[in-house]
DNA sequence: GTCTATAGATTGATAGAC
DNA sequence: GTCTATCAATCTATAGAC
């Protein structure tokens, strides 16, 4: 189970099509990716890419998009939740962090290859990357003026945050030692932390 | 002035070359960029290109290698000096995060164009970022060994600090607000955070 | 060492049969 | 909708004059 990322896609070819691009670009890159490559992992002739879709950028800028939209979903559904400041912002990363890893591949070319985006595409995009990283700055604000939290700069530790999260994408293979889940709950105390919210003694419980 | 990691490539032409790979490359990706594009930003015709570079992956593998070492010793140097841990820890990150700033074009190709190269190059220069790694996963180590931190997962944790750093070559824009000591400086901050030692009162002094 | 010119291969995308 | 065949553009790299 590659990803369940596009499972709404139809037809059936064009959602195979989406998913041997996934593929490719996750392991190759975009621009190294060429549409032969892309018909061919989907059992097609190269001229069947056309019938579903227009350019090679526009199969990016689809996985782009539900792929960030994803991601976003993610977040801001965690952050949103009634919970005290730390616990939006652990159940923000611990969430984030999962999708990023358990959804390496589609995260990769959504997180890396922004830029092979065409103009108009590239900046849609960016502004869902901007709200998302707006949400995480609210948590961090919240937890700063409840007291919850020490930050003296919470704009720059947001993007030190939302880095960690992203990163993630970039280094993880599901044949490593840890579990999307793992890697989460670890980053969520480390994220913790970071805002001066973590225990001093790890393992046991938090804010006795 | 760009960068002044490759001012003892000689000769003249060879350097100009290399200046404008590096720009290049960090613009737009190994990929997308042609051997026109570099040739034309060092003013030369695409032919001279050939002259010093036997393909426009060794351009990438020289970049690769020089700026590699360039970010490791800077790491090495400021991790193992005969200060504490916690001092030692944010030394090596202040540093670290400074080169990937204020060098973030260079950075940008070492750290995100690896995989452009051939497998033999490849396999080259990851070896020195795993040297990278374990520099500071020991001063982790001993970190923990004296007491001043507390990390239940030092492997993932020196992971989670190296994308914190690393990322900063993606982002960082020199118009933007911060100037390369101030993100250090935040970062330093944020890593001893991270591994327990942090102050919860941000802008006093550490460990009074 | 640098140029102009170009070879040789590959690419994104289209035409037209089925 | 999918195929085979192919166009036109572009790219890396080389040949040979100066």
């Amino acid at each position: 189970m590659p990803d369940e990322s596009f499972a709404g896609v139809s037809p059936d070819a064009a959602r195979r099509l989406l998913l041997a691009a996934v593929e490719a670009f996750a392991e190759r890159g975009f621009h190294a990716t060429t549409t032969r490559d892309i018909a061919g992992r989907a059992g097609m002739s190269p001229a069947a890419l056309y019938i579903h879709y227009k350019t090679k950028e526009e199969l990016l800028y689809q996985i782009s998009k539900v792929g960030h939209e994803r991601s976003v979903t993610t977040l801001t559904e965690a952050a949103g939740s009634t919970e005290s400041a730390p616990g939006r912002l652990a159940s923000a990363v611990r969430s984030f962090v999962h999708w990023h890893a358990a959804h390496h591949t589609t995260a990769r070319v959504v997180q890396y290859e922004l830029a092979a985006l065409g103009p108009e595409h590239y900046t849609e995009i960016l502004g869902l990357r901007h709200r998302c990283e707006e949400t995480l700055r609210q948590v961090l604000e919240d937890g700063v003026a409840s007291g919850d939290f020490r930050v003296s700069d919470t704009r720059g530790t947001t993007t030190a945050i939302m880095s960690l999260c992203v990163d993630v994408s970039r280094w993880y293979r599901p044949e490593g030692r840890r579990a999307p889940e793992d890697i989460g709950e670890l980053y969520a105390e480390l994220a913790l932390r970071m805002v001066g919210c973590g225990q001093a003694h790890p393992g046991g419980e938090r804010r006795s």
